[in-house]
DNA sequence: AATTGTGATCCGTGATCACGATTTCACAGC
DNA sequence: GCTGTGAAATCGTGATCACGGATCACAATT
């Protein structure tokens, strides 16, 4: 029997929830933005039903809450859970690329190193919406070497929570690159961990990474939460509060 | 304004999941176990719909696997996957640990202490379902400790995944005693940790624990995956193969 | 006897509708 | 000018139904 390949038969369900999820890891939503079914269900040209199944998909895996009104909104981001979340990261993702190091072959360092370079191009360009896409794939590239598929998913959940904050605090900085810079020179010492094969080396450098970029976000923690709506109808931030 | 606390109106789509979720916990379902949303919504007395909604939740957790027949089954269990997850479960949990113990402080030490008298107590009455929930008790009242929600969410959906597998290989341990046992003494290592605060030792204890009872598992693998079917009809697993 | 085609049955998906709760806004009362 | 009331709009939830795909049993065929 010839090898046709498989058939793969989308549900609309997953399609709708795929756009979100490149929507949230591109910045196009704000965290504390709100989002119905009913809009998103007309932008998209489908029922309200598969976008309700995205919705809750999104919300089982934290990117999105649900109020007690009901309303789905992008996880609002707080200064102690970006603290929190960093730690996890620095934690999660140098185990990953600990083990990426442990199995790092010659092909897959010169990948790497291919793809840190076009990181610094982007830089040069200063594009940076190329530089976090670059800073993206080299990151998963990494992580991919682990050979560990869960704990890639948890590292998926983590990166797809931080986006939406991140991606709108890098838009908003005036000079991102000598941010961006030392990023790469991570990469480079990341590299160096995947050469000699070194796993301690390798997570060290990870952590430094995280913890770099963390530690400068955190003193500009006011770059964020600003643009709110975006494909639904302003939700026209309350001021009065609960209570 | 008096704190009168919050006023919820649990949604049935959210009943179904606690439930789903509770059987997933104790070892109700077993791992590979098929479901269908008509057969659990008759079960449960409520129409298809909630249904539909918890179990996609729990497939976003991966609780659930969803097959490209689109049949929902419970996570089936492999041997790689349950060293990947070991591997996870030290780096994670020794994380927590190591945060709880930072900051656990005297009433929390004896909190803890009583929650392993209680299982020693289950260990002598040789009461199987009693140890492995004393056992959960203690280890998330110590997650609990280190007050990091997000950590806590990684691991509520580890030990999701993996209690399918190991409520049900217990259930088949001939003489548990010494397993359960050797458990208890990693969590009095754990407390004396926490006393001292010293969140390396802590660290440490809590991925022997968890290495500890991996290894009894590993070379017991194929205690597993015995009974399939439990509340839809029997899946009747076919032996021929497709190709 | 082994295999293939056929029909019945079951399952997940998605559309539609009804219901209850919440929000919004305008207007009347203090 | 602020508060409280009430109507209208909007939202999420859940029930029901139609449709296509998958599975299984049985019968016809090779």
């Amino acid at each position: 029997m010839a090898d046709l390949g498989q058939i793969e038969s989308a549900t609309i369900q997953t399609q709708v929830y795929q756009r979100l999820r490149e929507g949230l890891f591109d910045g196009a939503f704000s965290p504390g933005q709100s989002l119905t079914i009913r809009n998103l269900a007309a932008g998209l040209g489908t029922s309200p039903m598969p976008v309700r199944e995205a919705l809750q998909r999104l919300v089982a895996e934290r990117a999105l809450v649900q109020l007690p009104n009901r309303t789905f909104q992008v996880t609002p981001f707080t200064t102690e859970m970006f603290r929190e979340l960093t730690r996890v990261r620095m934690s999660v993702e140098g185990l990953a690329a600990g083990e990426a190091a442990r199995r790092t072959r010659a092909e897959d360092v010169r990948m790497l190193q291919k793809l840190n370079k076009t990181m610094i191009r982007g830089i040069e360009k200063n594009d940076s919406d190329a530089i976090m896409k670059s800073n993206f794939r080299f990151h998963f590239a990494l992580y991919e070497l682990a050979q560990m598929p869960q704990l890639m998913d948890i590292i998926n959940g983590l990166w797809l929570r931080a986006s939406p904050y991140l991606m709108n605090a890098h838009r908003n900085l005036e000079d991102p690159q000598p941010f961006f810079r030392a990023g790469t020179l991570f990469h480079d010492r990341l590299i160096e961990a995947c050469i000699a094969n070194d796993h301690r080396i390798a997570a060290r450098a990870m952590a430094g990474d995280i913890w770099y970029s963390a530690r400068y976000f955190r003193r500009n923690m006011e770059l964020v939460n600003t643009g709110t709506a975006k494909k639904t109808k302003t939700p026209k931030q309350s001021k009065s509060r609960k209570d």
